[in-house]
DNA sequence: TAATTAGTCTAACGATTATTAGAATGTATG
DNA sequence: CATACATTCTAATAATCGTTAGACTAATTA
């Protein structure tokens, strides 16, 4: 009747595996960057501002916990999320964590203190509004990104290139930026020389993953 | 701009924070137990098999991480999920390991090697069943976690106690026995002594947690 | 008020984990 | 075939975590 509490010990441990997987940082950040779409380890170190053996070895532990899987091509190793569960997971934690941690929720009031009210805020409403043209919907991602999937009738212009690329965009519709997630700064970027320049803009806190399935996958 | 990967780093160790409380195998012991109801450490630390002291340190890192909240009720202190999401998220953690890790898969596989077969296996229909006095639907845990929440339609009847009071049971119905969900051992254990007892019995993996809403609360 | 119960806090030790450096691997290019 | 490139593996050290023992606290009972 002890075996029971070896089974039991195992059962939690086997799951204990996704909690570690998910209790670094770092390891969070390249999760939310493999939502984006598959990715080289160089341009995750790139991204998440680590060394190429340092994200080698959290992807290690990623892959160890099976929630990523990898392909070679090349001289290059590309990961990916190992189903669109750990998306959601991912959304689940950080969503839970923004509704439990009281830092996190001051953080990101902090964030996006910019009146959003310009424009449709609720999914429904916005989409319809861009539907009908009435609002831009913008992918401030690097290109790549938004060739993975991207939101409905959203354009593409990277926060790198928007500078430049300006006159692209109308200046009597309101433009709405998203990027990776909450915790990605792109679209709070974009906005700011958004205005700068004369826009009406607003940036959505959800990127692809938070936005679920009707987003345009590759 | 360096600024932007400060607070980046700062929001993924916030959230970082929820994985380290689920990366221990005792702490999501513990989890479980809590989705079960509010319970006091020694209650806790017995369930889980691990010291008082053991367990007190535990629950502080769940508190920490706001997962669960406390009561002091005269000598006692009472531990509860802060949140109903704490109890999803448990849920959405184990049905992730479960399919992704395929050591888990073996392990569950072997435990419930009972013929399900004699008993409607989807939630509705075992429901339906159950309303009609079709199949007899048994909570085999604590009578005080039962009546915290269990599912509808239970009658209650701890493991302990299952063995002298079997005749309280109908034989010409199938039973359904639940404990408190898939890495629980208390309903398989149930249904090995109905079985011996001329019963026909079966179990269900989830607990009341898995099933959801439609659960009746206390 | 003293003793008891239930639990927390502090400090400490050993066990893991994070991070980095250096060697090794497997693929592409000259 | 040698070299460069992208990445992994191995080993080592520093930081963190799990666990336990012992002192401490808050409420209860005698």
């Amino acid at each position: 009747m002890d075996n029971g509490r070896q089974i039991k010990d195992m059962l939690y441990e086997q799951v204990a595996r996704i909690g570690k997987a998910i209790s670094s940082p770092k390891r969070l950040e390249l999760i939310e960057l493999l939502c984006q779409g598959e990715k080289a380890v160089e341009m995750l170190a790139q991204e998440a501002s680590i060394s190429m053996k340092l994200a080698s070895a959290h992807l290690r532990e990623l892959r160890n916990a099976r929630l990523v899987d990898t392909r070679r091509d090349g001289k290059n190793v590309y990961y990916r999320l190992a189903d669109k569960r750990v998306a959601d997971f991912w959304v689940n934690a950080h969503s839970l964590a923004e509704d439990r941690l009281v830092e996190l929720q001051e953080a990101l009031r902090d964030l996006s203190q910019l009146p959003e009210e310009l424009v449709p805020n609720d999914r429904e409403s916005l989409m319809k509004a861009a539907r009908k043209g009435e609002v831009v919907v913008l992918d401030v991602r690097p290109v790549e990104e938004y060739l993975s999937a991207h939101l409905p009738f959203a354009r593409s212009i990277p926060v790198g290139e928007l500078r430049h690329r300006l006159d692209e965009l109308p200046k009597d519709r309101p433009i709405v930026a998203y990027c990776r997630g909450p915790y990605c700064l792109m679209a709070r970027d974009a906005v700011a020389l958004l205005r700068k320049g004369g826009y009406r803009a607003a940036h959505l806190k959800e990127g692809v993953a938070e936005w679920g399935l009707p987003a345009v996958h590759a």
